[in-house]
DNA sequence: GATTCTTCCGGAACCGGTTCCATCCCAAGC
DNA sequence: GCTTGGGATGGAACCGGTTCCGGAAGAATC
């Protein structure tokens, strides 16, 4: 193997102005950087970036923390992930964490305390108290994509506006029984991703002098056939049916257009139906959802990242960094005026 | 930062012997090991491995090459690999490729080929010769996950195999009319996956004395949206209706299923559905289905690594080296005989 | 023309581990 | 009692880069 000694006896220079051609950023004459070049060209050199995060402290290296690799969301945002940091030269280290227990102690103790990634960005993970200190303690960039926790550097999308505009959206066009289709826990973690989407849909409604009726809020996992399930369930009780539902995603959405057709209500004649998240699939259901980008947001999530650790270019503007991300409604054919009568 | 110096200076011995006590294999004392340890839990003494990997050579850390994040196979595939390489200890680092262009051309010429990973799984992805010479030259073991190209070590289901199951069953239900629902380019690459299923397909169909009916072969990519458009063309067209479909994945074969449902075909009454895969919501839909188990494929690979990393127990069972990976047909309520008349 | 500044470059220390080699010591074998 | 052997340990070299420091040469300033 080639190492940087040899790159420079071929050149008739030092290693240490070999070192500075190839990479660092002291003064070389121009000359003497061609040449040196081409001598590390000729005999494939290839730096060891062992050797070079030794000195520097550096490892060009990110650490990413995700709950789950295969729910749309996360895939989406992990490859936005990738994308961005591998065209600024970075590598990306993936850590699939589950719930709490050994396993996930040993991510944060052990792996992403040694000095093998320069920070960490951590996608829709609750982080505990001492998850949190143990990256604070080990002075690496922490960046946080949703989830919960006290961080210093958080992007996450309003979750509660997310609930209030999908709701005045069915409101807008004259619904007034208007089913919620929530995420797991939502009442009862009133800060969690589904409790925000459930409070901004109640006070949506509120707002507008209505409550819920009875059986029209429904809890389930965020994914189709849990979305199905739960529709069924919703829209197969006795009493008066709801006439458009909000579901706390793309996915529940979908498998709930899939129950209705099941139980014969036509959608959007008889059901309304709304999302959130911009799933690809939505387009093909006609399904009208709130937009959120997530491989956007992984690309900011780099961004931020980058900057904490001064690789920002000094022009770039500075994010608002309170400000939520970015959403969108985007009305497609599963809404609709109700029914009259 | 705590360095080995210091562990080895407050238990009163030299580095080597800190080093010996607290990873080498070499003969220490109990009680000096002892004093090692106490000595480096207390000033939280955390190893570089960019030091350690630095003389050693080798850096505890695989890449993982993957042509699309956001796919359900290889999602699950993902998640395998992950959970077996940080129980043997070792890191994931992960490569996004697409298709062949400078973006994918950095990933093998310049990520690839530093001394930052020890062995490489590339999980479905067609490696051009160059590509593979490049890895073949860095001398690290690299395994194959389905795919092509000439490499030593290849873990694959029999696709063929695969596509004759799925075929055959629907013939022992006594179906005749059997229409598949193929992947991209199963006509144009004989090689590939699609390709091989295709052919899988139609040699079962022979050897019934059977064709494919004319337009009873569709190709679409393996989405649920796709296979929803395809099975609206296939099902739609005039002439004698298939009673029995054969979809390349099981999510082309929720949307065939869809698409039933929306022109009114019963399944699995009038149309009868199977699906290659085990997908998560086929057992939901009902999906009879040829299962494989993409996360414990992933599993396999990282132990094939690990042989090849010298790190394999002696014990271990050499795995049929050549035999194709397990599948099995899971039927379901998607699949019956067909309609009399 | 002498001084100062700047640019370019080489020598050498250094990052933090691992490992080779030499040494020491104690127990076993004759 | 002396040699032999092997386990335990320390010293020092080494992996392959980066960076500090100092020197030399040329340009700019007075």
């Amino acid at each position: 193997m080639a190492a940087i000694g040899d790159v420079a006896r071929l050149a008739g220079v030092s290693k240490a102005t070999a070192s500075r051609a190839l990479s660092g950023g002291g003064h070389v004459a121009a000359d003497t950087r061609r040449r040196v070049e081409a001598a590390a060209s000729e005999i494939g050199y290839i730096a060891s970036p062992a050797a070079a995060s030794l000195v520097t402290g550096r490892t060009k290296n990110v650490g990413v923390v995700i709950p789950i690799v295969n729910r749309w969301f996360f895939g989406e945002v992990l490859e936005g992930i990738e994308r961005a940091l591998l065209s600024a030269g970075y590598d990306l280290t993936l850590y699939n964490v589950g719930e709490h227990g050994p396993a996930r102690d040993r991510v944060f103790e052990f792996f992403l305390a040694r000095k093998r990634v320069d920070a960490v960005i951590a996608i829709g993970v609750d982080l505990a108290e001492h998850e949190a200190a143990r990256l604070a303690q080990s002075g690496k960039p922490l960046v946080c994509l949703g989830g919960r926790g006290a961080v210093d550097a958080r992007l996450a999308i309003d979750d509660h506006a997310v609930g209030t505009l999908a709701t005045e959206h069915l409101l807008g066009l004259g619904h007034t029984r208007i089913a919620h289709l929530a995420g797991l826990d939502a009442v009862a973690e009133p800060g969690s991703v589904p409790g925000e989407r459930l409070r901004g849909y109640l006070d949506a409604l509120a707002s507008a002098g209505l409550a819920p009726g009875e059986g029209h809020v429904v809890e389930a996992d965020t994914t189709m056939p849990a979305g199905c399930t739960g529709a069924l369930q919703l829209l197969g009780r006795p009493g008066p049916r709801p006439t458009a539902l909000f579901a706390a995603s793309d996915e529940m959405a979908i498998g709930a257009m899939i129950a209705a057709e099941r139980l014969g209500i036509a959608v959007p004649g008889e059901l309304s139906v709304i999302g959130v998240d911009g799933h690809e699939y939505a387009e093909m259901f006609g399904l009208t959802t709130v937009e959120q980008a997530p491989g956007e947001q992984g690309r900011l999530a780099v961004d931020a990242v980058l900057r904490l650790l001064g690789e920002g270019e000094v022009a770039d503007p500075l994010p608002d960094s309170g400000a939520p991300l970015p959403t969108r409604l985007v009305v497609r054919s599963s809404t609709t005026a109700p029914p009259r009568g």
